[in-house]
DNA sequence: GCCTAGGTCCCGTAC
DNA sequence: GTACGGGGCCTAGGC
């Protein structure tokens, strides 16, 4: 329903707020003064400062400060959130497995505590996708060039599953990588990879490499001209 | 200070709030139900429902719902944050150049809106990154093969920069290629390009590839395989 | 559980 | 500004 709310809480306070919350399902944020200790995949620590915490029910857990789109420390969905008062001090310890990783965050000030119930959410509706482009070219393969023709989506390489396979006008069999933005050297390595293993596997002698994105860096199309593939340009959002 | 807290605003009071916090450079955070429309690099809907909206001074915008790490919609820094009433409704836009884009959420219901100043931040020490492996191998070559001697680090080839060149104990030239975590095709590609670039611009005629990674999958090794590459299994976390 | 590749990836760094 | 590769990437979809 609504948000509750303690300023300045005491630690007893906050911490009962938190530990309630997150076993009713609820997500708590949290705006203080902490140190930041992560010990998993990596190690690292933080030294204190003013942060915004987010904890959700799920067990993601979010470290932010006053600038950037990522968190400066975090744990993804999957664990759980553990409270415990330490010597005065409020310790909020998130640990998960598969990976084995633990956040600690220790507030040395509490400014806000709040927790509020959020209800499931839908998905978001996205287009201009990687997909939206592949479907495009299924509907229309001559935007490949004239006379392709899809035969698979996804067939499956030792290299890899290749977003579209089909062949050309002569019938040599193509293989097709679709990127939704402009493209560097990593997109062509990887449809080099797939042709290779193609030409490894397929039974025809030649298979060609056709890479469709929007537009391609110089050091790529270098690439390109290297391997003999080629580049199509075409976007995925459908333009009149 | 402290954090300037609205329970239940009207949206007079909510703009007033969101507007005076992000011109003094606080983070706001709003809780209430809303809709966000995404338009840029792609395009988004997302229908309403409840979350939790942090826009920071630097023009970052993070949308959250209850589950997951990864907002449900977001504008990274660099933007303009722009509060209206439209309609009685309050409504947020975030902007941003280059790419040209902006995300408008539009909230039905406010449950909280809190605005709070959070000092600058320092960064986060890590250790465990692939800078740390490569520094690990840098100081104890051997640990790649008997008798590699490093020569440079970051050596531009036509593909891209090699983690570490260097020689073997015949002084054949060897690009070794670090990651920190266990590696799949893709790793396998980036060292073949590397390879395949050098062979074509040093003026030796074989140059050899190293991956060094803590372990690998089965279809990068067979990869490997295929370009005549070595896997050397090393941690960038030194194992006593 | 692992593997594979996409992402409005974000981000730093070098050019 | 663009470009290139790293990331505790995260996440979805297969197997």
């Amino acid at each position: 329903m609504g948000v509750t709310t303690r300023s300045r809480p005491d630690v007893h306070t906050a911490a009962e707020l938190i530990d309630e919350s997150l076993d009713a399902g609820h997500v708590c944020s949290i705006v203080g003064r902490c140190t930041v200790a992560y010990d998993g995949r990596t190690q690292s620590t933080l030294p204190a400062g003013e942060r915004l915490v987010v904890c959700k029910p799920d067990g993601t857990l979010l470290v932010h400060h006053a600038a950037g789109h990522k968190p400066v420390n975090w744990q993804p969905p999957g664990g759980t959130h553990d409270i415990t008062l330490i010597d005065g001090e409020l310790h909020l310890q998130s640990r998960r497995d598969a990976p084995d990783e633990r956040v600690e965050i220790r507030f040395t000030d509490l400014r806000q505590v709040s927790a509020y119930a959020l209800e499931e959410d839908h998905d978001r509706d996205v287009t201009g996708s990687e997909d939206d482009l592949r479907q495009r070219i299924l509907e229309q393969p001559t935007l490949v060039e004239e006379g392709f023709q899809p035969r698979m989506t996804e067939r499956e390489t030792s290299a890899g599953p290749v977003d579209i396979y089909g062949v050309d006008a002569n019938g040599t069999p193509v293989i097709v990588e679709c990127k939704r933005r402009r493209v560097g050297p990593d997109a062509v390595g990887q449809l080099a990879r797939y042709v290779a293993a193609a030409e490894r596997e397929y039974t025809t002698k030649t298979v060609r490499g056709i890479l469709i994105a929007p537009s391609i860096t110089d050091r790529a199309e270098r690439e390109l001209t290297q391997h003999e593939l080629k580049w199509v340009a075409l976007d995925p959002i459908h333009s009149v």
